[in-house]
DNA sequence: CGGCATGTTTCGCC
DNA sequence: AGGCGAAACATGCC
């Protein structure tokens, strides 16, 4: 989510550009919208936005959805705004780029490609967003413990699923259970309220800084401290190695709850 | 080579 | 009906 957040934010002077080229690169990469290239052709982009890990270009035409999956990453001019990804593919192969757009004005002339070695992402029009619950930027506390109460999942199952809080990923669910102290093994139906607003608190702190600092892998649970083993960021006992949800996840038994 | 990886969908089972 | 868990997807890296 803070990945895409950092595209957005790269492409948000394309506002007002009217798309000139639409490359549908890679088939399957593209298979949920074939008709894109008519159909964005000629439209004015009017806003970008994002919801979650997805990225939305509204144009006067559709709306364009791009979703990054796990290892792609969006080049804007060449540049990506998000240098490495955690678990991707090191540098920039030209067989990765599944997607390109080409967008521009009188003065300026803006060249948008995908860049997705495992091909996980995808790229669709007008998408359906209604399962999508609440952007975790901005979810408040009583809207986030309504919707962990009724799931029996453990916390880290549910904070990973879109339709409760939409955009955090493994590496963010882990960092803010950290922060909060909660044992992500827990019941999310056992978080009291206080439970929640730490929860909410760890969100409203950890977000804006690893946003800063370049992306989910820069909390203070670092991309190298996912190590079962490495010392924990607040108290400095053995991180453990656990699998919730069927993910990969370092929590420290002796400070989280 | 075997196993693992920032994610989402699908399928089968309660 | 819908929550839940596991498998599947595809590719690169250690």
């Amino acid at each position: 989510m803070l990945e895409v957040e950092l595209y957005r934010r790269s492409v948000l002077a394309t506002v007002g550009q009217r798309v000139t080229a639409v490359d549908l690169v890679d088939q399957r990469w593209c298979s949920r919208a074939p008709d894109a290239e008519e159909r964005l052709v000629g439209c004015r982009i009017h806003d970008v936005r994002r919801h979650g890990k997805v990225l939305l270009v509204d144009t006067d035409g559709p709306t364009l959805a791009l979703r990054f999956g796990m290892t792609g990453r969006l080049v804007v001019g060449g540049e990506s705004a998000v240098r490495d990804l955690a678990y991707g593919a090191h540098g920039d192969d030209p067989r990765w780029t599944r997607f390109a757009l080409t967008s521009a004005d009188g003065r300026r002339r803006t060249r948008w490609e995908v860049s997705d070695p495992r091909r996980l992402g995808w790229l669709e029009l007008d998408p359906d967003l209604s399962g999508l619950g609440p952007d975790a930027w901005t979810v408040d506390a009583a809207s986030l413990a309504r919707r962990l109460g009724s799931r029996s999942v453990a916390v880290k199952t549910a904070l990973l699923d879109q339709s409760v809080v939409a955009g955090l990923g493994n590496m963010l669910v882990d960092e803010i259970a950290l922060r909060a102290s909660i044992d992500p093994a827990r019941s999310a139906r056992s978080l009291t309220s206080a439970d929640v607003d730490a929860l909410v608190a760890a969100m409203t702190e950890a977000l804006p800084v690893m946003l800063e600092a370049g992306g989910s892998h820069r909390g203070t649970l670092s991309a190298e401290s996912r190590r079962a083993g490495s010392p924990c960021p607040q108290d400095g006992a053995p991180l453990e190695r656990t699998v919730i949800g069927g993910r990969a996840t370092y929590w420290c038994p002796a400070h989280q709850r």
